[in-house]
RNA sequence: GCGGGCGUAGCUCAGCUGGUAGAGCCCCGGAUUGUGAUUCCGGCCGUCGCGGGUUCGAAUCCCGUCGCUCGCCCCA
């Protein structure tokens, strides 16, 4: 074999020592939802390209150079979702879950980007998504954000900024983005290359440049808040206002320009300065118009997702500890009729002692490499049998962790004992 | 697509101005023929990312290439 295989640029695995992240933050997301009444749905991490370049928008950096298309056997162009709301609304629509009806729903895995990697951000990365259908007014956008607010508080984040902004509706964010051309025309010769190239392709994106050379004319500009129209600005208002009498901190952002096409009004973001660059942990927006574009009756809509590698990192920046899963019990199995016994007696105080985790030692090794990994796997109680032990029908019982001398018990009483053992250690 | 940094043992790294590769951790065995977490001894572990060049001699210098990483763009 002259090459190893290597994993996919971007595309990492998650070995055991992450996992205890991972399981919190997904196992949290699971009670999150259910306590404010979203249902999950999973659709397929495969779509027809064409959903996408619907969706999200032609001119997109997603669309134009991230996105993963190939053509199928049967000749079909397909994608690999670059994000998962295009898909949860073709779901939705295809199997008339907003006909007449309100939905709150929400997904979670993988997504898929060619971008080049850096730190937070992955060309194969999670998400967690919630989408809420067939609600026009403000509240559902501030309830979304006050599921987001109550997901850090159970994480045990803090140190996130929420930042809000309205886009209006197509027909005013057209508007104002001819004067915002028009002003930016004014003072090409004080643009960046990266903003002469958006200024045809997508003008309002100049706006949250991070060239700091760019801020003054930007500053300049004129402001999207200014020229909402009228339903979009009182929609914003009363989302203000909601959000504050809930309690969650906001500032609005003017600037704030999302990279979606299908956006309308409400967009928002949470960032964080703990991790890199890449510093935003949550997104979304109102998206009123795309269930229409898609096919479905029109349909109001909005949505965030998070991204839960950047959550992670989070959670391992503030220096939390995960809670790792360790056995409590290991057995030691020293000698043929041992090992015969072993499995089997390991499986009753499984049944006697749900949850507990038990480890068999297995591979065989000199005593005292058993007793070392015994101490190693974490466990609290070793159970060491021998030849000796198999011919009497005794275990010998050692705490690990504590000095107390170990002690015979007949296989019998052994769940029972060790069941006393494990409760005092927990109390 | 564009920049910066870095590739030496499974992991973390040392190796000065070229002299033919090391430490710690891990793992295994022993001191203690059945007692871990402390100690001591021993063992295992390498195409020095890859290819070419310079040289008597290259981990070290030069060129190329691949990979990783951070940043830009953009985004979760």
């Amino acid at each position: 074999m002259d090459r190893k295989f290597q994993a996919v640029r971007g595309m990492n695995d998650l070995l055991a020592d992450q996992m205890p992240w991972w399981q919190l933050v997904e196992r949290r997301a699971r009670e999150l939802f259910a306590d404010y009444g979203y249902q999950e749905i999973r659709v397929p991490l495969v779509e027809h390209a064409e959903l996408f370049q619907r969706s999200i928008g032609e001119h997109t950096d997603i669309v134009e150079k991230e996105m993963y298309s190939f053509e199928d056997r049967g000749g079909d162009l397909l994608s690999l979702r670059p994000e998962a709301t295009a898909g949860l609304v073709r779901a939705a629509i295809e199997h008339g879950l907003l006909h007449n009806q309100k939905q709150r729903l929400w997904t979670a895995g993988p997504m898929f980007r060619h971008e080049r990697p850096q730190q937070g951000r992955y060309r194969q990365f999670h998400q967690i998504d919630c989408e809420a259908f067939g609600f026009a007014g403000p509240d559902v956008d501030a309830e979304l954000m006050q599921i987001a607010a109550r997901f850090w508080k159970m994480l045990g984040l803090s140190g996130l900024r929420l930042r809000i902004n309205s886009l209006g509706t197509p027909d005013s964010r057209r508007q104002y983005r001819a004067l915002l051309v028009a002003y930016l025309e004014r003072h090409r010769t004080s643009l960046d290359a990266d903003s002469l190239r958006r200024l045809d392709s997508n003008p309002m994106r100049i706006l949250d440049s991070r060239n700091p050379a760019m801020r003054e004319l930007i500053a300049g500009a004129p402001a999207l808040t200014d020229h909402l129209d009228a339903g979009s600005r009182e929609h914003f208002e009363r989302l203000r206002v909601l959000l504050s009498a809930a309690g969650i901190a906001h500032e609005v952002e003017p600037r704030l320009v999302r990279g979606l096409d299908y956006y309308s009004r409400t967009v928002f973001e949470w960032t964080t300065q703990a991790v890199g660059s890449q510093d935003a942990v949550c997104s979304g927006g109102r998206y009123d118009g795309l269930v229409a574009q898609l096919g479905g009756e029109p349909t109001p809509a909005v949505g965030w997702a998070l991204g839960i590698e950047r959550i992670v990192g989070l959670l391992r920046a503030s220096g939390a500890a995960a809670p790792a899963a360790l056995p409590a019990i290991y057995l030691v199995l020293a000698g043929e009729p041992a090992e015969r016994a072993g499995l089997l007696l390991a499986d009753r105080l499984r049944d006697a002692l749900p949850g507990a985790g038990v480890q068999v030692g297995l591979g065989g090794g000199s005593f005292k490499s058993q007793l070392k990994r015994a101490d190693m796997s974490g466990a609290g109680v070793a159970l060491i049998i021998g030849d000796d032990e198999v011919a009497r029908g005794v275990v010998t019982v050692k705490l690990l962790r504590e000095d107390a001398s170990q002690q015979e018990c007949p296989w019998e009483e052994l769940p029972g004992r060790v069941a006393a053992l494990l409760g005092r250690g927990k109390s």
